[in-house]
DNA sequence: CGCTGGATTGAGGCCGATCAACTTCAGTGG
DNA sequence: CCACTGAAGTTGATCGGCCTCAATCCAGCG
């Protein structure tokens, strides 16, 4: 209920061609530890604390979930993405060198602290993964596009989004979300009472099945027409 | 009037590192014509006409202005993006294979045509541009992030955004926009209506001066507090 | 000069925000 | 096991910002 991931293991880390290589984990401390490798244990709502605000990781998350996140100046959360297992955070900073927001874990989370540095290291010498990180760097820039207008649009959009990124099974469009209607809200840009609304209108409707944090997607038909009307 | 793009050489372009390795361009057609490379010309209105759907080409702007888009069930243009002199446009097709999106020039523009398997080839052996690309996709993962609530915010942040793309002089930000007011809610989720409102709201303010396609920032101060709060 | 597309401005309506009351859930300790 | 408590979720009533529809103005151009 807790770990909205099905795989706890590297399997389906989006860097894992990089840990794989000669059969043994290049990067990551799973696998071949290095003096200033981590992977790093967060309670619900615990912060990353970047070692500086210098970048310096990608951190992969093996079980969980996180959040990206600013607060301006009024004190609103705005959120920049969720990253479920497998997923990896922290690209925007590889440009600028800091990074511009803060992470926190929505449930208890485990992720892998990756040295962008060695990261770069490996590159030099291996052209296939050259084209991996440019692929996941291209496929970046295609996700987080929720820039419908209406609530609806935008609500059904995150949940097909999600549901395919927590890998539900096809047949049986079953999950639960880590993170709560104002978490949600501050990413889409509504007020929590607006996500709540719409899950109940979609409910009403048959086309979805929520209640609390567990969702089921029954008519994703639907629920498709809507996103991309 | 019709240029925006003070610049109109390729020492301004994102990919100038590719074309100056060895003092001489490797990829685009100016320097070292290869068969299938080209430099296009658009008139004001015509778009890219991808030499398939298949992903082959980063296109570079030489002169002019582009902007990127799709057009949904209602027949409403959904703009993810503009391009100016110097900036390249292609990178979301990298890891489908597929252009996600049309291009459309919005006056009379140049574009270099980049084939992007030359580009992967060269990239094998230079890790100086391994680096490079990996920067600029990066980067453009912070940019585009209109996601505001309030229009005035979006306004302020797309003025203060494109003011330095197209290198405004910074002791006297005044730049000429390409694109319709139309265009510009069609980016922000704006109709022209309000987008209009708010410029004239701004203009009475004293925080802008904007007639037309004509724009210039006189409360830069205060574009950036309407933008950040 | 008139024509045409874009920009501006006004009046009214709708969607989502705000404020508030109530319910449900999850965790704690008796 | 139940009672208590605070956080999260739901639902309702009202308000305001942006959209819609419409008229007018303006620039560019044949």
């Amino acid at each position: 209920m807790n770990n909205p991931g099905h795989h706890s293991s590297c399997d389906i880390c989006q860097l894992s061609p990089f840990c794989m290589e000669d059969k043994n984990c290049a990067l990551s401390t799973r696998c071949l530890p290095l003096p200033t490798d981590r992977q790093i244990k967060l309670k619900r709502g615990e912060t990353l604390s970047w070692s500086s605000d210098k970048f310096e990781h990608l951190y992969a998350i093996q079980q969980g979930a996180m959040k990206t996140f600013q607060t301006n100046a009024d004190g609103n959360e705005i959120i920049h993405g969720f990253y479920f297992a497998g997923e990896v955070l922290g690209y925007e900073a590889i440009n600028t060198g800091y990074y511009p927001f803060s992470a926190a874990a929505l449930c208890d989370t485990e992720v892998c602290e990756i040295p962008f540095a060695a990261m770069l290291e490996l590159l030099e010498s291996r052209p296939a993964l050259q084209k991996h990180i440019i692929n996941l760097l291209s496929h970046q820039l295609t996700s987080s596009q929720y820039l419908k207008t209406s609530a609806e649009q935008r609500l059904a959009a995150f949940l097909i989004d999600l549901s395919s990124r927590l890998h539900a099974d096809k047949n049986n469009l079953e999950f639960s979300l880590p993170m709560t209607r104002e978490d949600i809200g501050n990413y889409l840009r509504l007020t929590p009472e607006t996500v709540s609304r719409i899950c109940s209108r979609f409910t009403a409707n048959q086309i979805i099945k929520s209640e609390y944090k567990k969702f089921r997607l029954i008519d994703l038909d639907k629920l498709r027409l809507i996103a991309d009307e």
